[in-house]
DNA sequence: ATAAATAGTTAGGCATTGCTAACCATAGAT
DNA sequence: ATCTATGGTTAGCAATGCCTAACTATTTAT
């Protein structure tokens, strides 16, 4: 099953904390997310039993390598689209905000133009 | 309440339709979107009793002040939307899609700056 | 050893938004 | 006059994705 802007956001959060922190739990994604212990438990049951992400005994994650190479491409979209966000004379929250709305929906055409007239500038 | 996405969506709709042709239904809606009777009969009476929209006893469609208003401001998103990413080179059909599903999301901020962007050029 | 804090799960609810099945009402055709 | 086509509604289902309440299990502190 292809992952749902929610499972996105999860990954990408799983991603971002990994980069942060020497380990990730659940809890850690509540806080981070700012969502209630059950959403995420759901989220992360559902991030695992596809394969994107490893649980061990005692509830520490890791991303697979297909989670990894998912949370990267999510991550990157984040970043182009902040970026041109920033570059229009928005400020850094809204267009972190924006970027967090648009990154699950945009085409792949789209974003793949976006980022590449971004790195003629 | 406030629109959600859908129905901006049979907002902006009825507001093409409008232009396009001398009345509109909720039929004419349904077939435009490809979308069942069922689900624009509960689409347009919410537009209804939120006052976006008036329909007469023979169910032909008019926008209220509220609604054109409205109407228009997703109306001018979507094609600000789309020229841009016309402008990045993306296809008419992408870039028409991809306006769709951002115009619901995109915040104020972010929009009235791509849009003064797009006015310099 | 027991109480409390921490982490996670289960169960159930609610909003949004699409669908089908089945029905009602009106209007046009034979 | 009756049949049929057209337009609309009602009822109920499903997916997504958040929530609270309440429970379990483990670990820490007294």
């Amino acid at each position: 099953m292809a992952l749902k802007p929610s499972g996105e956001m999860y990954l990408e959060t799983i991603y971002v904390l990994c980069k942060e922190k020497t380990s990730v739990r659940s809890i850690d994604i509540a806080e981070h997310m700012n969502f209630s212990k059950p959403s995420v438990s759901r989220g992360v049951g559902l991030l695992k039993n596809n394969d994107y992400i490893s649980v061990d005994k005692d509830g520490y994650i890791t991303l697979t390598e297909k989670g990894l190479a998912h949370a990267q491409k999510i991550y990157e979209r984040h970043t182009v689209l902040s970026k041109a966000f920033r570059m229009l004379g928005v400020d850094e929250e809204t267009a972190s905000e924006d970027a967090c709305k648009i990154e699950h929906i945009i085409s792949d055409k789209s974003f793949e133009m976006l980022k590449k007239y971004l790195e003629d500038k």
